[in-house]
DNA sequence: TCTGGGGTCCTAGGACCC
DNA sequence: TCTGGGGTCCTAGGACCC
């Protein structure tokens, strides 16, 4: 038995938890760079703001003053989360923390010595008392149907944000009341298709043969065709896997047009990278650095491309990454284009100091390169930015824009909220 | 004018081995 | 007319998640 826990509206609730006269209002988060609408209110949605549109879109709305709108601060939600996972650390026994605003807790065993809907209605006073932030819980035998729980608990108001899909009649009853694209692990590309072959409801689709679906459509969707039935395919993963790839991309305030910022740029993120690199205690041998102009700009010329290299032995080294980076970028720099955005992504990792090294290179991970980038680290978390590489830029007038950024409240003692 | 960022998993097809 | 059978590994691209 597992129950999904799922904080409601969650970068627009962080937001609101410190500005409480907008409750009530239409309030959205914007994406990196303003660019898009990621997570909306109650009243936002209501007005018909849907999910992902670009901000240019809506912006009449929060001209005219019925609409607020938020820079995203991950510095704050980040902040946030975390404490709610330490309030769930607290109530379940086993958590697996799966997005910044949802985790799963594995409830296996519970289900014979507690109520657990009575269960899961503390749980949402108990992380709502001590966070501030709303949750929903979404109570079932599989993960989907947890998932599917959750999401009857946020559409219908009378559940009071606790679904327990265990009790009888109510997991039939909800799978036959939700359109098939609301499923986890059904996106935009299958509910189309779907929909061609007749299948419309959650019921269907659990109703379908998992054979042939697995042939016409993926393992992947047969599996969620039985886990839909109650059978778990989808296992409780407590302790997180060590990451596989490191990706550190950005949208540039505004379209670059030549080399040299275009290379700060990707040295900035081959940076950022290195930093995360490090933090998880790996190394990587493969790096791919990739350029894009606008894909939807209809009169423009359109490009796009993709370095990579394998490097000789495996590093965390900022300084390695960082030429190699610029080496990769030169190789698929073409002049005459607007530059929208850059990424760098690490691959292949490994656990630092369990790794093979060529027997014909010298180790790029040498003693010297630990303790280097250990002392840039230290300084670097006290203070941000304290040291810097020279081509990561000084202005970076291409750095994203956030222009209705707040405070961050519960990270930084400047920006502590003032109580008059 | 203006459209995010960071991930995972699966599959098909090519290249290669004996 | 007619050219085997059984594998592995790698990569790119698609689909999905938040």
């Amino acid at each position: 038995m597992y129950a999904l826990v799922d904080c409601n509206n969650f970068y627009v609730s962080c937001e609101r938890l410190f500005r409480p006269e907008l409750n009530g209002k239409a309030v959205v988060v914007l994406s990196n760079n303003d660019g898009c609408i990621i997570s909306r209110s109650a009243e936002a949605k209501a007005m018909g703001i849907k999910m992902a549109s670009p901000y240019f879109q809506v912006r009449e709305h929060v001209d005219r003053g019925d609409l607020h709108v938020f820079s995203s601060n991950y510095a704050l939600y980040g902040d946030l989360s975390a404490r709610v996972m330490e309030v769930l650390d607290l109530v379940s026994p086993q958590v697996e923390v799966y997005s910044i605003d949802e985790a799963f807790l594995n409830l296996q065993g519970m289900e014979r010595m507690i109520d657990l809907d009575r269960y899961g209605q503390e749980v949402k006073a108990q992380v709502f008392q001590w966070t501030g932030l709303p949750v929903c819980v979404g109570i079932a035998p599989t993960k989907t149907l947890a998932k599917l729980a959750n999401y009857a608990a946020k559409h219908f108001p009378q559940s009071l944000g606790v679904v327990n899909l265990s009790k009888p009649g109510w997991r039939e009853r909800l799978l036959q009341r939700t359109p098939v694209e609301e499923v986890w692990g059904v996106g935009r590309r299958s509910a189309v298709k779907l929909k061609i072959d007749g299948i419309h409801t959650a019921e269907d689709l659990a109703n379908s043969d998992a054979e042939t679906m697995r042939s016409r459509y993926s393992v992947v969707l047969e599996r969620t065709i039985l886990e839909l039935r109650g059978v778990s395919c989808i296992g409780f993963e407590g302790a997180p896997e060590a990451r596989q790839q490191i990706l550190c991309s950005r949208t540039f305030s505004s379209r670059i047009t030549r080399r040299q910022p275009l290379e700060e740029a990707v040295r900035e993120y081959a940076v950022r990278a290195a930093e995360k690199l490090r933090q998880d205690q790996q190394v990587a041998s493969h790096m791919a650095v990739s350029i894009r102009t606008n894909p939807n700009a209809q009169f423009e010329p359109r490009y796009r491309n993709t370095a990579s290299v394998k490097l000789p032995t495996p590093t965390s080294d900022s300084r390695i990454l960082i030429k190699q980076a610029v080496l990769l970028l030169r190789t698929i720099y073409k002049s005459g284009y607007r530059y929208m955005k850059a990424g760098v992504v690490l691959s292949e990792l490994q656990p630092a100091g369990n790794y093979q090294s060529d027997m014909f290179c010298e180790d790029l991970q040498s003693g010297k390169s630990v303790s280097l980038m250990q002392t840039l680290d230290a300084i670097n978390q006290r203070y941000p930015r304290g040291v810097t590489f020279a081509g990561q830029g000084v202005t970076q007038d291409w750095a994203m824009q956030r222009k209705f950024l707040s405070p961050r409240y519960t990270s930084n003692w400047q920006e502590l909220p003032k109580v008059r």
